[in-house]
DNA sequence: CATAATCTCTGACTTAGATCAGATATCTCT
DNA sequence: AGAGATATCTGATCTAAGTCAGAGATTATG
């Protein structure tokens, strides 16, 4: 059939393949050749370390060297031996190479901003976006330890309220829910892990030392059904572990039954409530 | 806010493109260059014409002789002079081409089969990725005049009673309506158009000749808010002046408000009821 | 019918990107 | 201190891709 699902698969690749001179930065038209332009851009967003472009970019040694002499010359880039180890190489952005790198993340900007208001419903094609990128991605999802303050933590909070309020019968309101305290999801008493696909959050969850609690477990629209939950959760355990926390604790709430039904099959059991917090009915621990 | 949308964009298109890789079917591993693949498959597809081909791939005319030239000294492909312009020359494949290009096709359908088949929500998967190949490439739609039989122009049909059953209060059922009477929308009598987009079916109208009829305007919802319904009606009464029809006729629902909308604000004026069609509460027409 | 335009082809050339072998400097481990 | 591993660099070489000028055949046009 000419429009089964495959074939509608194939012709997405079609159209955005044949856009992907539109949609990569590096052919944002500087007059500089896709090669050296990545190797900018990757020193431009942190990533000093030469062996560390080189993997991440899969590029060949030799052309590595070449193309960073070639940034030298331009005296865009300069290199330096890295203190702890004179074999490597860290690499940074002179003045000019940083006017340069943003340079091309202000054409960037403009592009991505140029599509979004070009467009009718640019928060559905975000959406849309993040569903196809987690499909095409979802191999390359990882978890990072940041603190819960942290710019990124705060938006998947701010998403996790915002999906209980939807999902509550009477909607949701933090500031009647027990204080998050975030001090008490950092190191050394406890945790906060994000989920992230290039930098895209998908998900979080929290630790809190001294009762053991588990918190805010958020996955997004976009990455539900990838086993992401079970991969956050099991995490956790293994910093509780670390952390030399015999027993964790948990509430939740009937209208998430995805998550209720999560925590019967992974080994935790029902307990009767331990807190008085208006939103949870269901309680849960498990010994480690 | 704005910001964090265009971060949003920039991100996708980095892992849309980190992803290209395995997205575009010329990497698909069969030991020959991207151009020459390129081009097998553009045969393949149909495109026999050089010229044609050249233009569609964007390549110089050297290069894509010698392209040429290399896929028939691999036995893939023959030329000849056009029959009725011995200047240009048409491309097709040769037995051993036709399998090369079924390889490659076979090799891309299982890869799109295998993403979908990773995925928990496929046809969610594929709404996103349409509402992104819209978003990328509407400037590439393109209106095509087929037979309403034809398998795409059925689908689209399709897709439109589905529409129309979830949006009439009472749903809606074609055999209840009058007579789809397909031939009645087929040159010389009438006309159906279909907008596509790289082969993705976005739209279609028809024009039942004899009465003046103008039926089954659909877009699809990755593609509303592009103004494709207008361009739509555009071609359908350009078309109608061709056939040297003087006053078109439609008639539509009520509860479809962008619909009536669209007519009042482009020179139709609503009449009354001219046909006892069960559906219909709203007519119009436009002397042209 | 002559001239201009069109299409394809060929040869010469350039650039980007990749690969490989080995040179050099430095680090790790015993 | 010495052997082996590691990181980078250089030179040589290759392929794919793109560019340009012009030749040759054919068609369109005045």
């Amino acid at each position: 059939m000419t429009n089964d699902l495959i074939a509608r698969v194939r012709r997405f690749n079609r159209t955005v393949t044949s856009e992907v001179g539109a949609l990569d930065m590096s052919f944002l038209g500087r007059g500089r050749p896709l090669g050296a332009a990545r190797v900018l851009n990757a020193i431009g967003h942190g990533r000093g370390d030469v062996a560390e472009i080189r993997a991440y970019l899969g590029l060949d040694s030799g052309l590595m060297s070449r193309l960073l002499r070639g940034l030298e010359q331009e005296g865009l880039v300069e290199t330096l031996p890295a203190a702890d180890d004179a074999r490597r190489r860290v690499a940074r952005l002179t003045e000019a190479g940083e006017r340069e790198y943003r340079a091309y993340e202000t054409l960037s900007d403009a592009q991505a901003a140029a599509m979004l208001a070009r467009h009718p419903h640019p928060e559905a094609l975000i959406a849309a976006m993040d569903v196809v990128a987690v499909a095409l991605g979802h191999a390359r999802i990882v978890l990072e330890e940041v603190h819960p303050r942290d710019a990124v933590a705060r938006y998947c909070l701010g998403e996790y309220y915002a999906e209980l309020g939807r999902r509550f019968p009477g909607g949701f309101d933090v500031s009647l829910s027990r204080d998050p305290d975030a001090e008490e999801m950092v190191r050394p008493r406890g945790v906060f892990l994000l989920a992230l696909l290039d930098g895209l959050p998908l998900g979080c969850v929290g630790l809190k030392g001294g009762t053991g609690e588990v918190k805010r477990l958020w996955v997004a629209p976009a990455a539900r059904g990838f086993g992401l939950s079970k991969r956050l959760m099991r995490a956790i355990e293994d910093a509780a572990r670390g952390l030399a926390i015999p027993c964790l604790r948990l509430d939740t709430n009937s209208a998430l039954p995805e998550a209720v039904q999560l925590y019967r099959r992974t080994g935790w059991t029902e307990i009767p409530r331990f807190n008085d917090d208006p939103y949870p009915d269901t309680f849960f621990e498990k010994r480690l």
